[in-house]
DNA sequence: GCCGTCAAAAGTGTATACACTTTGGCATAC
DNA sequence: GTATGCCAAAGTGTATACACTTTTGACGGC
C-alpha cells in the first residue's frame, strides 16, 4: 500500500530532532519539548488535523517507529493515547488506522458541544472581566488575520481555540481539556465530512459572540453559540447518502 | 471502538469478542472477561472507587504483574489508561500513585457536571418517551434497595449510574461517556474528600428529578439537578484546612 | 476463467532484557 | 551527635525477541 506509506512520510518528526537522543533510559527528559511519546502524538494529531493523513489510513506500529527512530514501544504508547482521543482506532490484531467518526457520532459530538458550549458562554457572561475581554478581542485579531492570509492550519487551529479560550477563561482547566477533546473530534469530523463553512464565516460568528459576552448578554450570547455550532453542523455533508459513500471508496486501489 | 473501560462498570465492557483463546498471543481473549489489560483497569479502578486503595497509595508495576500474572508491559498499558482517566497520576520516574484530586480540581469537576447535567436534563424533558420513564423508575427502585440494604459498593455504583443512565436516554453515547468519566473522578473525590452526603438523601433527589422529568417540566428538572450536585458538593469537606491534613497523613508511616 | 486452498510475508500482542534513576541505609568525616 | 557521601536495592523507561494472527499472492482444481 504505497498510499499510506506516502502519507506517513508527511509526519514531520516534530523538532529537528538533531539531537543526538541520549541512550535509552528511565527519565527521557527529551530535548526540548518534552517526551517521545508525546512527541509522536502531537505530529499524528497535527497530521490528521491538519488533512495530511485522510481518515482510514493505516498507521503500522514498525513505520512509525522508523520514521520518528523510536521503538514500537513508543509508538503503542501514543496510538493507544489517540485512540482513546477517538482520533485513531484499534482493532485487535489488525492495527490502527486514522478514525471515520460515523455520521451518528458527529451528531453526538455536536449536541454534546452545543450544550457545553452555550452553558460555557452563558456562565462567562457573569463572571467576565474587562481584561478578558481584551484577551479574546486579541484572539479575534489573531484569527481575521489568518482568515485574511488564507493560512488554513493556522486559522484551523485558532479558530479551535477560540472556544477553548472561552472555556479558560472561566478558569476551568477540566472544561478546557474536555473541550479540546470535542474540538480535536470535530476537526476530524469536519474533515472527514468536508465542511463547507467558509473560516470568514465562522470567523464573523466568533466576533458575534464575544460581542454579547462584552455586554453581558447571556441570553444573546448562548443564542449565538447555539446559532454557530448548529451552522457549522449543517454545512457538514451529512445527508445519508454521502458518509457510506466516503466509507466506500476509502481503500479505493 | 472501545473508548475504553467503562467507568464503574456502568457501561457495557465493550465488544465481548468472543473467540476463545489461550496461549498469549496476537489476539488476547483472556478467559471469561475480556482483554488482560482491560481485566487490570477494571480491578484496580472498582479498588479505588470501593476505598480499597486509598488516595496516594503507590502502585508498583512489578507487583500488579506478580498479581495479575502477566508482564509489566500489560500492567504499563492499564496505569496509562487510568491516569488518563486522572484516577492515578504517573510521575516521571517515580511511578504511579492513586490521584489525590485538589480541591480546585473537584470544584471544576462539578461545576462541569453541573453545566452538562442541567443542560441534560432540560433536553431530557422535552424527548423523553413513557417507557423511558419506566426505566428510571425501575433503576429509581434498584438505587432504593440497595439504600435498604445498606450495600455500600452497590449503592455506590447506582446513585453514579443514574446520571449515566440519563445520558443514556438521549441516545447520546458520546454524552454518556464523557460523564462515566466525570463520574469516576467524582467518586475519587467524594472518597477523598470524606463526603457526608448521605445516600439516602442522593436517593430522594434522584426521585424528584425522575418527578419532574416526567412532568416534562424543564425548569425545576435543571433547578433540582443543579441543587442536587450543589448539595452533593456542599458536603464534600472542602474547607480550605482539612485538604492539606488529608494531604499530609498519607502514606503514614 | 474463476474460486478455493495454502504458504510466505507482514504485522500485532506479550514477555523479557537491560540501562538508567531514585531511594534508603550505612559508613565516614566533622 | 549530626551531616555528608556512597553503594546497593528497587523501580521505571525503552528496546528487542518471539509467538501468534492476518494478509497476500500464487498455485491448482473445477
Amino acid at each position: 500500500m504505497p498510499r499510506s506509506r506516502a502519507s506517513l512520510q508527511v509526519i514531520a518528526p516534530a523538532p529537528p530532532s538533531g539531537r543526538a537522543r541520549r541512550t535509552a533510559a528511565a527519565a527521557p527528559a527529551d530535548p526540548a519539548t518534552a517526551g517521545a511519546t508525546e512527541r509522536i502524538v502531537q505530529s499524528i494529531t497535527a497530521a490528521i488535523v491538519e488533512r495530511r493523513l485522510m481518515p482510514g489510513t493505516k498507521l503500522a506500529e514498525q513505520k512509525i517507529a522508523d520514521i520518528f527512530a523510536v521503538s514500537r514501544t513508543l509508538v503503542r504508547q501514543a496510538l493507544n493515547q489517540l485512540s482513546r482521543d477517538r482520533l485513531i482506532t484499534l482493532e485487535p490484531a489488525r492495527g490502527a488506522h486514522v478514525a471515520m467518526p460515523s455520521v451518528e457520532e458527529a451528531r453526538q459530538v455536536f449536541e454534546v458541544r452545543t450544550m457545553v458550549e452555550a452553558a460555557m458562554v452563558r456562565q462567562l457572561c457573569a463572571t467576565v472581566t474587562d481584561a478578558q475581554i481584551a484577551q479574546l478581542r486579541a484572539h479575534l485579531r489573531d484569527e481575521q488575520a489568518a482568515v485574511a492570509r488564507t493560512d488554513v492550519p493556522g486559522r484551523t487551529r485558532l479558530l479551535a481555540d477560540f472556544h477553548v479560550l472561552l472555556a479558560r477563561l472561566l478558569g476551568n482547566e477540566v472544561l478546557a481539556q474536555l473541550l479540546a477533546d470535542l474540538l480535536n473530534r470535530s476537526s476530524l469530523i469536519a474533515l472527514m465530512y468536508q465542511s463547507s463553512h467558509s473560516a470568514a464565516h465562522s470567523q464573523d460568528e466568533h466576533v458575534r459572540i464575544v460581542d454579547a459576552i462584552e455586554q453581558r448578554d447571556a441570553r444573546a450570547a448562548t443564542r449565538l453559540m447555539e446559532q454557530h455550532l448548529g451552522s457549522v453542523e449543517r454545512n457538514l455533508q451529512l445527508d445519508p447518502r454521502t458518509p457510506d459513500l466516503a466509507a466506500v471508496l476509502r481503500p479505493g486501489p
